[in-house]
DNA sequence: GCCCGATGTTGACCGCATGAACATTCCGCG
DNA sequence: CGCGGAATGTTCATGCGGTCAACATCGGGC
């Protein structure tokens, strides 16, 4: 019985695909902390405890909605950056890229917020489970960083007076810039920040990154 | 009867500050979420729905555990820049301190990690309920956003290609950087770096900060 | 000395995560 | 084709947490 076709039946057919969709709605609608097992169930017509059969408890599920934000997200970056205009000068267009990716990144922060706080969301396992590097790798996929790694290497700049600075150290910094940026606006204490103003900080702040960035 | 007489009473004598306590504990051990009313009133001694005589709900408590953390926070910062040396020249002072309360910033949010998250943890009210202006009132109370400000107004110099960058926004953009910085170390895809390459990246950050600050 | 209000306590309800035991269905093997 | 085990759902039960209402106790002002 495909899940496509209207009839009920006891096995539900795509049970996995349409509890991962009911939970990235929920994060959607309400962030990380609203993906909630028996919602999700819910919304699909099934038991509470069905989704145990397709994941290992509320945590998997969480992890499953963050690796589709963060992809949502490089998404984002890329979208907004191709649509930048290029630049004669090569380091010119690397600058501009490099700043339409972060535009982008914040852009998604903004208008996605439920999404972004679910691609950032650290799930705890109980004190005691999980191997560490299994989590370790599963973490480490997170595209925007690359993207903002590329174009920082495009960039290719890194100078300081003590020496020479890592591009990844480099790549951390730009990061922390963003995504500090995108929460302190979302969540944080300039959130109700009237629209204008908002403009003139997210300005700000990619002003001092680029300038920063060459500076490094 | 006081409430460091050891006998036990039926009235507690001080239950909002002892709660209080217990839950700024609760937050150091694991974070807002581990702050939780049944387990600062168990490690009180009393019912679980005691605290209800001194707090609206859970929301309250953690409002107030955040009130507590961001005046950790701003000590700290206040700290380690009352231990940088000064200097002759009042600019490159002003740089210093800025750099050093941006440091204090960070070490606090990896010494205190459960402290700091809950410092910026968003209570979200149930939809309907609470005025958004008192909210407003409480929200702006941030001593390290502040500290930050006149550090930046000290070093006084705010260009940029197309006009002036207002100070606050200048001030965010600094306060994006050191808050995105303590999140990815903390909770973000760059906790578990090692230490040295840690403070790589902290370094890093808080080069392109001063530089990026320059630059304005 | 008594009474009211502040402060705690009990008991109850609801939602959530999760595990165990049971039911239904699907599918490959004979 | 038919059967039996593996998948996949369901029901039942436990435990934790937030919160409300009704009841108990204490403390201080009259």
């Amino acid at each position: 019985m495909a899940a496509t076709s209207g009839g009920k039946t006891y096995h539900h057919g795509d049970l996995r695909n349409a509890l991962i969709g009911a939970a990235v709605d929920l994060a959607t609608e309400g962030g990380p902390e609203r993906v909630v097992l028996r919602e999700a169930a819910r919304r699909v017509g099934v038991s509470p405890t069905a989704a145990y059969r397709h994941f290992a408890g509320r945590g998997e599920l969480l992890r499953t909605v963050r690796g589709h934000a963060r992809r949502r997200l490089a998404a984002a970056m890329e979208g907004t950056a191709a649509r930048e205009p290029g630049a004669d000068d090569p380091a010119l267009a690397a600058e501009r890229r490099l700043a339409a990716l972060c535009r982008g990144y914040i852009a998604f922060a903004l208008e996605q917020p439920g999404l972004y706080r679910a691609a950032f969301h650290t799930v705890r396992p109980a004190p005691g489970h999980g191997s560490a590097a299994d989590l370790h790798a599963e973490e480490s996929e997170c595209r925007a960083f690359v993207l903002l790694g590329e174009a920082l290497e495009a960039l290719g700049r890194f100078r300081t007076p003590s020496g020479t600075v890592s591009r990844p150290a480099a790549c951390a910094a730009v990061w922390s810039a963003v995504h500090g940026l995108s929460l302190l606006l979302l969540d944080g204490p300039l959130r109700r920040l009237p629209a204008p103003r908002r403009d003139a900080v997210v300005d700000t702040t990619l002003a001092m990154v680029v300038s920063g960035t060459r500076g490094l």
